[in-house]
DNA sequence: ACATCAAGTAAAGCGGCTTTACTAAGGAGA
DNA sequence: TCTCCTTAGTAAAGCCGCTTTACTTGATGT
Protein backbone atom coordinates (compact mmCIF):
# COMPACT_ATOMS: atom_id res chain seq x y z
CA UNK A 1 0.00 0.00 0.00
CA UNK A 2 1.73 3.22 -1.10
CA UNK A 3 1.39 6.62 0.99
CA UNK A 4 -0.84 7.58 -1.78
CA UNK A 5 -3.55 4.78 -1.66
CA UNK A 6 -3.63 5.81 1.95
CA UNK A 7 -4.16 9.74 1.57
CA UNK A 8 -6.73 8.67 -0.48
CA UNK A 9 -8.63 5.80 1.95
CA UNK A 10 -11.38 6.98 4.29
CA UNK A 11 -11.18 9.33 7.00
CA UNK A 12 -12.63 6.84 9.07
CA UNK A 13 -10.72 4.17 7.86
CA UNK A 14 -7.25 6.55 8.92
CA UNK A 15 -8.85 7.54 11.84
CA UNK A 16 -9.14 3.85 13.20
CA UNK A 17 -5.79 2.92 11.66
CA UNK A 18 -3.53 5.35 13.31
CA UNK A 19 -5.29 5.00 16.67
CA UNK A 20 -4.67 1.63 16.98
CA UNK A 21 -1.75 1.48 16.10
CA UNK A 22 -0.82 4.16 18.43
CA UNK A 23 -2.51 2.41 21.08
CA UNK A 24 -0.48 -0.83 20.27
CA UNK A 25 2.83 1.14 20.10
CA UNK A 26 2.25 2.59 23.45
CA UNK A 27 1.05 -0.51 25.29
CA UNK A 28 4.29 -2.12 23.76
CA UNK A 29 6.50 0.19 25.13
CA UNK A 30 4.59 0.16 28.23
CA UNK A 31 4.78 -3.34 28.78
CA UNK A 32 8.41 -3.30 28.05
CA UNK A 33 9.10 -1.54 30.83
CA UNK A 34 7.69 -3.87 33.42
CA UNK A 35 3.90 -3.02 33.56
CA UNK A 36 2.38 -6.41 31.63
CA UNK A 37 -0.25 -6.79 33.75
CA UNK A 38 -2.95 -3.93 32.76
CA UNK A 39 -4.82 -3.12 30.05
CA UNK A 40 -6.31 0.08 28.58
CA UNK A 41 -9.27 0.21 30.74
CA UNK A 42 -6.64 -0.11 33.86
CA UNK A 43 -5.42 2.56 32.87
CA UNK A 44 -8.24 4.59 32.05
CA UNK A 45 -9.87 3.64 35.85
CA UNK A 46 -6.63 5.06 37.08
CA UNK A 47 -7.37 8.19 35.47
CA UNK A 48 -10.79 8.35 36.64
CA UNK A 49 -9.80 7.72 40.16
CA UNK A 50 -7.01 9.99 40.42
CA UNK A 51 -7.11 12.43 42.81
CA UNK A 52 -9.83 12.22 45.90
CA UNK A 53 -11.07 8.82 44.31
CA UNK A 54 -14.55 7.88 43.44
CA UNK A 55 -17.36 5.52 44.11
CA UNK A 56 -17.49 2.56 41.68
CA UNK A 57 -20.91 4.12 40.55
CA UNK A 58 -18.93 7.26 39.33
CA UNK A 59 -16.21 5.44 37.95
CA UNK A 60 -18.81 2.57 36.23
CA UNK A 61 -20.10 6.66 34.63
CA UNK A 62 -17.07 7.54 33.82
CA UNK A 63 -15.65 4.41 31.89
CA UNK A 64 -19.12 4.63 30.42
CA UNK A 65 -20.16 0.73 31.68
CA UNK A 66 -22.54 -0.77 34.02
CA UNK A 67 -21.84 -0.63 38.24
CA UNK A 68 -21.26 -4.20 38.46
CA UNK A 69 -18.61 -4.21 35.47
CA UNK A 70 -16.64 -1.12 37.35
CA UNK A 71 -17.13 -3.13 40.64
CA UNK A 72 -15.78 -6.29 39.05
CA UNK A 73 -12.62 -4.12 38.05
CA UNK A 74 -12.31 -2.91 41.42
CA UNK A 75 -12.27 -6.20 42.80
CA UNK A 76 -9.94 -7.46 40.35
CA UNK A 77 -7.53 -4.41 40.66
CA UNK A 78 -7.81 -4.75 44.54
CA UNK A 79 -6.36 -8.63 44.42
CA UNK A 80 -3.59 -6.84 42.68
CA UNK A 81 -2.77 -4.58 45.35
CA UNK A 82 -3.80 -1.18 42.07
CA UNK A 83 -6.48 0.39 44.52
CA UNK A 84 -8.06 0.14 48.07
CA UNK A 85 -11.97 0.82 49.43
CA UNK A 86 -11.90 3.18 51.84
CA UNK A 87 -15.01 4.09 53.77
CA UNK A 88 -16.35 6.90 52.45
CA UNK A 89 -17.35 10.60 53.84
CA UNK A 90 -20.74 10.87 53.36
CA UNK A 91 -21.56 7.38 54.72
CA UNK A 92 -23.85 5.31 53.78
CA UNK A 93 -23.17 2.14 52.09
CA UNK A 94 -20.54 3.89 49.60
CA UNK A 95 -17.14 3.17 49.89
CA UNK A 96 -14.54 5.65 48.34
CA UNK A 97 -11.95 3.85 45.75
CA UNK A 98 -8.59 5.07 45.84
CA UNK A 99 -5.74 4.44 44.39
CA UNK A 100 -2.20 2.73 45.69
CA UNK A 101 1.21 4.02 45.73
CA UNK A 102 1.27 1.23 43.05
CA UNK A 103 -1.48 2.49 40.81
CA UNK A 104 0.71 5.90 41.10
CA UNK A 105 3.67 4.86 39.78
CA UNK A 106 2.29 3.12 36.58
CA UNK A 107 0.27 6.32 35.88
CA UNK A 108 3.66 8.20 35.51
CA UNK A 109 5.12 5.59 34.10
CA UNK A 110 1.94 5.55 31.50
CA UNK A 111 2.36 9.21 31.16
CA UNK A 112 6.37 9.15 30.45
CA UNK A 113 5.84 6.84 27.79
CA UNK A 114 2.84 8.17 26.15
CA UNK A 115 4.99 11.55 25.97
CA UNK A 116 7.49 10.29 24.96
CA UNK A 117 5.29 8.47 21.80
CA UNK A 118 3.78 11.59 21.09
CA UNK A 119 7.24 13.69 21.19
CA UNK A 120 8.77 11.36 18.96
CA UNK A 121 5.71 11.21 16.70
CA UNK A 122 5.27 14.91 16.68
CA UNK A 123 9.14 15.43 15.52
CA UNK A 124 8.46 12.80 12.74
CA UNK A 125 6.03 14.64 11.36
CA UNK A 126 7.30 18.20 11.53
CA UNK A 127 10.24 16.55 9.49
CA UNK A 128 7.63 15.77 6.86
CA UNK A 129 6.34 19.40 6.76
CA UNK A 130 3.49 18.11 8.49
CA UNK A 131 1.99 19.26 11.89
CA UNK A 132 0.12 17.29 14.37
CA UNK A 133 -3.37 17.41 13.91
CA UNK A 134 -5.03 18.64 17.68
CA UNK A 135 -7.17 21.48 16.45
CA UNK A 136 -8.54 19.20 13.26
CA UNK A 137 -9.58 16.45 15.61
CA UNK A 138 -11.12 18.46 18.64
CA UNK A 139 -12.98 19.62 15.45
CA UNK A 140 -14.31 16.64 14.10
CA UNK A 141 -14.98 15.34 17.99
CA UNK A 142 -16.96 18.86 18.63
CA UNK A 143 -19.14 18.18 15.63
CA UNK A 144 -19.89 14.54 16.42
CA UNK A 145 -20.88 15.34 19.50
CA UNK A 146 -21.39 18.81 20.51
CA UNK A 147 -20.10 19.56 23.95
CA UNK A 148 -20.68 16.86 26.31
CA UNK A 149 -17.95 14.10 24.97
CA UNK A 150 -18.73 10.42 26.06
CA UNK A 151 -16.52 8.20 27.62
CA UNK A 152 -14.13 6.87 25.52
CA UNK A 153 -14.75 3.47 25.62
CA UNK A 154 -11.68 1.26 26.60
CA UNK A 155 -11.89 -1.65 23.18
CA UNK A 156 -8.07 -2.72 22.45
CA UNK B 1 -15.52 20.57 28.59
CA UNK B 2 -14.16 23.50 26.58
CA UNK B 3 -12.46 23.64 22.86
CA UNK B 4 -9.56 24.15 24.79
CA UNK B 5 -9.20 21.26 27.20
CA UNK B 6 -9.92 19.15 24.13
CA UNK B 7 -6.77 20.10 21.87
CA UNK B 8 -4.51 19.90 24.79
CA UNK B 9 -6.04 16.66 25.23
CA UNK B 10 -3.26 13.80 24.28
CA UNK B 11 -3.32 13.33 20.83
CA UNK B 12 -4.14 9.26 21.04
CA UNK B 13 -6.92 10.14 23.43
CA UNK B 14 -8.43 12.29 20.22
CA UNK B 15 -7.80 9.95 17.87
CA UNK B 16 -9.51 7.32 19.78
CA UNK B 17 -12.34 9.59 20.26
CA UNK B 18 -12.81 11.17 16.88
CA UNK B 19 -12.85 7.27 15.45
CA UNK B 20 -15.49 6.03 18.16
CA UNK B 21 -17.99 8.88 17.50
CA UNK B 22 -17.35 8.89 13.85
CA UNK B 23 -18.04 5.31 13.65
CA UNK B 24 -21.22 5.30 15.75
CA UNK B 25 -22.42 7.93 13.57
CA UNK B 26 -21.81 5.93 10.90
CA UNK B 27 -23.04 3.21 12.42
CA UNK B 28 -26.56 5.15 13.60
CA UNK B 29 -27.02 6.44 9.99
CA UNK B 30 -27.01 3.37 8.25
CA UNK B 31 -29.33 2.05 11.00
CA UNK B 32 -31.55 4.30 10.26
CA UNK B 33 -31.45 3.78 5.99
CA UNK B 34 -32.73 -0.16 7.31
CA UNK B 35 -29.44 -2.26 7.77
CA UNK B 36 -29.37 -3.04 11.61
CA UNK B 37 -28.39 -6.39 11.69
CA UNK B 38 -24.55 -5.78 10.48
CA UNK B 39 -21.58 -5.02 12.48
CA UNK B 40 -18.22 -3.40 11.74
CA UNK B 41 -16.97 -6.71 11.24
CA UNK B 42 -19.48 -7.69 8.75
CA UNK B 43 -18.60 -4.43 6.41
CA UNK B 44 -15.31 -5.38 6.82
CA UNK B 45 -15.98 -8.80 5.96
CA UNK B 46 -18.06 -7.20 2.68
CA UNK B 47 -14.99 -5.42 1.47
CA UNK B 48 -12.67 -8.06 2.00
CA UNK B 49 -14.86 -10.26 -0.45
CA UNK B 50 -15.53 -7.36 -3.07
CA UNK B 51 -15.09 -8.90 -6.52
CA UNK B 52 -13.79 -12.42 -6.66
CA UNK B 53 -14.51 -13.30 -3.50
CA UNK B 54 -11.75 -15.14 -1.41
CA UNK B 55 -11.40 -18.71 0.86
CA UNK B 56 -12.99 -18.37 4.31
CA UNK B 57 -8.68 -18.92 5.35
CA UNK B 58 -7.79 -15.79 3.35
CA UNK B 59 -10.85 -13.46 5.09
CA UNK B 60 -9.31 -14.87 8.28
CA UNK B 61 -6.05 -12.98 7.57
CA UNK B 62 -7.57 -10.05 6.34
CA UNK B 63 -9.76 -9.33 9.20
CA UNK B 64 -6.80 -10.38 11.28
CA UNK B 65 -8.79 -13.21 13.12
CA UNK B 66 -8.73 -17.01 13.41
CA UNK B 67 -9.81 -18.87 10.65
CA UNK B 68 -12.25 -20.76 12.78
CA UNK B 69 -13.46 -17.12 13.74
CA UNK B 70 -13.70 -16.06 9.84
CA UNK B 71 -15.67 -19.38 9.46
CA UNK B 72 -18.13 -18.96 12.03
CA UNK B 73 -18.78 -15.35 10.36
CA UNK B 74 -19.23 -16.79 6.96
CA UNK B 75 -21.57 -19.38 8.64
CA UNK B 76 -23.51 -16.57 10.43
CA UNK B 77 -23.82 -14.41 6.75
CA UNK B 78 -24.16 -17.55 4.64
CA UNK B 79 -27.49 -18.16 6.96
CA UNK B 80 -28.74 -14.43 6.71
CA UNK B 81 -28.27 -14.55 2.54
CA UNK B 82 -25.29 -12.53 2.18
CA UNK B 83 -22.71 -14.56 1.08
CA UNK B 84 -22.48 -18.34 -0.84
CA UNK B 85 -19.96 -21.02 -0.08
CA UNK B 86 -19.34 -21.85 -4.31
CA UNK B 87 -16.89 -24.58 -5.25
CA UNK B 88 -13.75 -23.27 -5.78
CA UNK B 89 -11.68 -23.02 -9.04
CA UNK B 90 -8.98 -24.63 -7.72
CA UNK B 91 -10.39 -27.21 -6.58
CA UNK B 92 -9.36 -29.24 -2.65
CA UNK B 93 -10.94 -28.49 0.41
CA UNK B 94 -11.68 -25.10 -0.97
CA UNK B 95 -14.82 -23.23 -1.07
CA UNK B 96 -14.97 -19.52 -2.82
CA UNK B 97 -16.93 -17.51 -0.34
CA UNK B 98 -18.74 -14.80 -2.42
CA UNK B 99 -21.25 -11.94 -2.16
CA UNK B 100 -24.96 -12.06 -2.86
CA UNK B 101 -26.74 -8.90 -4.37
CA UNK B 102 -27.88 -8.00 -0.88
CA UNK B 103 -24.66 -7.78 0.25
CA UNK B 104 -23.56 -5.87 -2.48
CA UNK B 105 -27.04 -3.49 -1.82
CA UNK B 106 -25.28 -3.22 1.78
CA UNK B 107 -22.05 -2.38 0.60
CA UNK B 108 -23.15 0.40 -1.77
CA UNK B 109 -25.65 1.86 0.59
CA UNK B 110 -22.49 1.65 3.67
CA UNK B 111 -20.55 3.71 0.85
CA UNK B 112 -23.07 6.33 0.10
CA UNK B 113 -23.69 6.53 3.76
CA UNK B 114 -19.96 7.11 4.87
CA UNK B 115 -19.16 9.47 1.95
CA UNK B 116 -22.30 11.52 2.17
CA UNK B 117 -21.59 11.81 6.52
CA UNK B 118 -17.27 12.52 5.53
CA UNK B 119 -18.59 15.45 2.99
CA UNK B 120 -20.28 17.18 5.53
CA UNK B 121 -17.74 16.81 8.00
CA UNK B 122 -15.42 18.05 5.79
CA UNK B 123 -17.39 21.16 5.17
CA UNK B 124 -18.02 21.86 8.51
CA UNK B 125 -14.18 21.63 9.02
CA UNK B 126 -13.40 23.73 6.04
CA UNK B 127 -16.26 26.42 7.51
CA UNK B 128 -14.29 26.42 10.69
CA UNK B 129 -10.65 27.63 8.41
CA UNK B 130 -9.56 24.06 9.33
CA UNK B 131 -8.58 21.08 6.59
CA UNK B 132 -9.59 17.06 6.72
CA UNK B 133 -6.35 16.01 8.16
CA UNK B 134 -5.27 13.01 5.39
CA UNK B 135 -1.88 13.99 5.26
CA UNK B 136 -1.07 13.39 9.14
CA UNK B 137 -3.01 10.77 9.67
CA UNK B 138 -1.35 9.28 6.62
CA UNK B 139 1.61 9.83 8.42
CA UNK B 140 1.18 8.78 11.33
CA UNK B 141 0.35 5.51 10.09
CA UNK B 142 3.22 5.05 7.86
CA UNK B 143 5.85 5.92 11.07
CA UNK B 144 3.95 3.43 12.93
CA UNK B 145 3.73 0.96 11.20
CA UNK B 146 5.99 1.11 7.61
CA UNK B 147 4.72 -0.49 4.57
CA UNK B 148 3.04 -3.48 5.88
CA UNK B 149 -0.38 -1.56 7.29
CA UNK B 150 -2.18 -4.53 9.68
CA UNK B 151 -5.56 -5.12 9.05
CA UNK B 152 -7.81 -2.61 11.09
CA UNK B 153 -9.45 -4.75 13.55
CA UNK B 154 -13.30 -4.51 13.70
CA UNK B 155 -13.71 -3.57 17.20
CA UNK B 156 -16.48 -1.30 18.30
C1' DA C 1 -42.38 3.24 61.46
C1' DC C 2 -42.41 2.92 56.87
C1' DA C 3 -41.74 3.71 52.05
C1' DT C 4 -38.39 5.00 49.04
C1' DC C 5 -34.06 5.59 46.92
C1' DA C 6 -29.27 4.87 45.84
C1' DA C 7 -24.95 2.00 46.38
C1' DG C 8 -23.24 -2.17 46.22
C1' DT C 9 -23.05 -7.18 45.29
C1' DA C 10 -24.16 -11.83 43.53
C1' DA C 11 -25.10 -14.94 39.94
C1' DA C 12 -26.21 -16.17 35.55
C1' DG C 13 -26.04 -15.33 30.69
C1' DC C 14 -23.98 -14.16 26.44
C1' DG C 15 -21.31 -12.67 22.29
C1' DG C 16 -17.37 -13.21 19.89
C1' DC C 17 -13.34 -14.66 19.91
C1' DT C 18 -9.25 -18.30 20.80
C1' DT C 19 -7.43 -22.86 21.74
C1' DT C 20 -7.28 -27.56 20.98
C1' DA C 21 -8.15 -31.25 18.27
C1' DC C 22 -9.77 -33.41 14.49
C1' DT C 23 -11.11 -34.58 9.26
C1' DA C 24 -10.52 -34.12 4.34
C1' DA C 25 -8.04 -33.30 0.14
C1' DG C 26 -4.09 -32.60 -2.69
C1' DG C 27 1.16 -32.91 -3.84
C1' DA C 28 6.02 -34.59 -3.45
C1' DG C 29 9.38 -38.02 -2.80
C1' DA C 30 10.92 -42.76 -1.76
C1' DT D 1 2.06 -46.71 -5.38
C1' DC D 2 2.43 -45.91 -0.73
C1' DT D 3 3.37 -42.72 2.75
C1' DC D 4 4.21 -38.18 4.54
C1' DC D 5 3.61 -33.53 4.70
C1' DT D 6 0.95 -29.49 3.93
C1' DT D 7 -3.16 -26.79 3.74
C1' DA D 8 -8.42 -25.87 4.07
C1' DG D 9 -12.00 -26.51 6.73
C1' DT D 10 -14.77 -27.87 10.83
C1' DA D 11 -16.15 -29.10 15.59
C1' DA D 12 -16.24 -28.41 20.37
C1' DA D 13 -14.88 -26.42 24.39
C1' DG D 14 -13.08 -22.60 26.91
C1' DC D 15 -12.61 -17.92 28.16
C1' DC D 16 -12.89 -12.97 28.85
C1' DG D 17 -15.31 -9.11 29.84
C1' DC D 18 -19.23 -7.37 29.74
C1' DT D 19 -24.69 -7.07 30.56
C1' DT D 20 -29.00 -8.51 32.67
C1' DT D 21 -31.64 -9.80 36.44
C1' DA D 22 -32.29 -9.93 41.10
C1' DC D 23 -31.16 -9.14 45.64
C1' DT D 24 -29.17 -6.75 50.11
C1' DT D 25 -27.90 -2.87 52.77
C1' DG D 26 -27.89 1.64 54.54
C1' DA D 27 -29.72 6.49 54.59
C1' DT D 28 -33.51 9.88 54.05
C1' DG D 29 -37.94 12.01 54.30
C1' DT D 30 -42.59 12.09 55.79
Amino acid sequence: MSDDALEHSELTFLLGMAFQLLLAEFARRLNATGHADLRPVHGMTFQALRGPGATSSELAERLGVTKQAAGQIVDDLERRGYVERTPHPAGGRRKLVVLTGKAHEHLLAAGRTLHELEAQLTERLHEAGLHVPRAELAAIIRVLAGDDIPPLRPVW
